[in-house]
DNA sequence: CTGAAAGCGCTTACAG
DNA sequence: CTGAAAGCGCTTACAG
């Protein structure tokens, strides 16, 4: 049962090759100075013998640190969100610190221009060799995806590519079809009446990613052909009354609403209104799950959250540079997270 | 910005100590041969220099391979569950097999104790030094894990330990709240009417199971004191004609079932009696997902899943012990898995 | 263009 | 109980 094969190594290529450790070296990492005759010989050895480099051993030699950038916003009141990919980052770090891998993180305020073409200039300025960032910004980054390109360091989008930028790999959830799984679940729970689109505008360029999600959710209940209809408002004053104004009179004027979809993570700025508020039952769905959801996700004033495991990408977008720089594997030019749905009932283990 | 301390190794405490590479090396692995105060004397400094081992050194100089058991049913018709942790199982043997990690499956036949008691024994006879398996089959087992025990080999289980078995570490799902959250999902879609239970009995012990799933969904409408009441229905056997008798009198019988819950991962099995069925919908909701599923889902006959992502179970089982045996790290007593919910509009992605 | 040799940080017989 | 030395499978100057 037990099958011992010997696992061949770089030196027993050598001798079958008739040359020396070192040529065998180059020769697997593509180094100059080797005839073509030569190469040739080693590498139908490589691939008779089928060799497998020895990552530990290759690493143990080798003395250089990698070192890769990660350029996020900061976690602070309007952003937490980007704790999680944090998270995910500062995992996959851990794992990878026995690799000789380093991480250099670039935070700046989301709304803060100023700071984040000073990190982008630090960036372009710095020995990484990968990066990870979102494609959201997309204006403040473009020279540094720019000088990126040139200078063939590899960088990965976590989060969101709405306008398809290139990108050695790319991991975001399937916005289109959140909006339909959003319009599933509403259908669940009435199938009369209308559902009230929140746009909440903050200073990010988001609209794109709202109105694909918008566009799936008219898409599936057009495909169902009842009697749901979307309505879109839209807020640009976060203030607490403001809101309060907005949404009662919305409310008041369309009786018929039954449910409210809120495309962005700012669910339980709304759910703190439908707390208060008398009368019938109104479905509430989100994206992405904080702290603050908690208590109106046991109240069950929000319904669902569908969340797209952002610790998961942080950690994928690391693994996948290290993949691709130390490994020098094959990546996948996109990773396509799952649309995980979280209620009252199982927000804990999530 | 660059911190670059260097990295400390067991030269550097051999020297700090005064003693030669071996006995840290002895030092460290907790090995015998060292007078106390030696140890004493290293083991400082090693806690003042702040020392880390080197994973990918140990393992370069380790001679001996390391080979994880895995004992679980095969893959065949009524057990197709199975290939889910086994990939899982597969993915971490590639990424450890730098490691010198080996992994023997055995596997066998669901309902056939004999073949069972052979691979128990087999394994008992093998060199494996750490062990995969779940904790059904109970009573087939349990000459193993007293043998696990006595050899002091770890062992992990999956999918279930309802019997609450010691173990290195146990990953499930919570299934209590599982039935909870089905619960909760049904009382979307309607809020008065029966909840029909239907226990698709075969032949492993899983009783267990279905009652826990089963006390979490009546806990849920209890809690949530409205006009839904559950009803049982015990299903032996599994001809096709057989359920379609059973289920039509069933609901003849109780016009008030709104929904029916599957326990179990035999959803499919019952979407196709509903599917032909006429009538008033009826709400759907089982376990896990499998390639049979996707044509109920699609035609919302099927409505939603309850999934408890077996392929990082098996994944994580396999990590776990490589923790254990290779980086004599601490592993948590028990990992629980989300309870994730599928439906039409998400499947693709999980 | 090619090769011999030292070294990465550990482990493992072997000698004392 | 303790230590000196070889070796794990690579990489990296250095010499030719």
């Amino acid at each position: 049962m037990d099958s011992d094969e010997r696992i061949i190594g770089i030196k027993d290529v050598a001798k079958a090759a008739n040359v020396a450790l070192a040529t065998v070296d180059r020769v697997i990492h593509n180094r100059a100075g080797v005839s073509k005759k030569t190469k040739d010989k080693v590498l139908k050895v490589i691939e008779k013998m089928g060799y497998q480099p020895n990552i530990m051993a290759s690493n143990l030699s080798k003395s250089k640190k990698i070192v890769l950038g990660v350029l996020l916003p900061n976690i602070s009141e309007g952003s937490g969100y980007w704790e999680f990919p944090m998270k995910g980052i500062v995992k996959a770090q851990k794992e990878l610190s026995q690799y000789r891998i380093k991480i250099k993180t670039f935070t700046f305020k989301q709304d803060n221009n100023k700071e984040i073409r000073k990190k982008v200039l630090e960036l372009i300025n710095s020995d990484i060799q990968g990066l990870v960032l979102t494609s959201k910004f997309a204006d403040e980054i473009e020279i540094l995806l720019e000088d990126c390109k040139e200078k063939k360091r590899p960088y990965v989008f976590i989060d969101s590519n709405v306008r398809k930028i290139d990108s050695l790999c790319s991991i975001q959830q399937p916005l289109f079809e959140s909006g339909e799984l959003a319009a599933q679940l509403f259908n669940y729970c009435f199938n009369k009446g209308e559902i009230l689109i929140l746009h909440l505008k903050d200073t990010m360029d988001t609209e794109g990613i709202i109105g694909l999600k918008e566009k799936g959710m008219n898409a599936y209940l057009k495909e169902k052909n009842n009697s749901i209809v979307t309505k879109s408002l839209v807020i640009t004053d976060f203030n607490e009354n403001a809101i309060n104004r907005m949404l009662t009179q919305t409310l008041e004027e369309n009786p018929m609403i039954k449910g409210v979809f809120i495309p962005n993570s700012k669910v339980a700025y709304i759910a703190k209104y439908f707390e208060k508020r008398a009368g019938e039952k109104i479905y509430l769905i989100g994206y992405d799950f904080f702290n603050e959801d908690i208590e109106y996700l046991e109240k069950e004033i929000i319904d669902f959250l569908i969340c797209q495991r952002p610790e998961e990408q942080g950690y994928q977008a690391v693994y996948k540079l290290f993949e691709h720089v130390v490994l020098k594997k094959e990546v996948e030019k996109e990773i396509i997270m799952p649309l995980d749905i979280i209620t009252k009932k199982n927000y804990k283990y999530y």
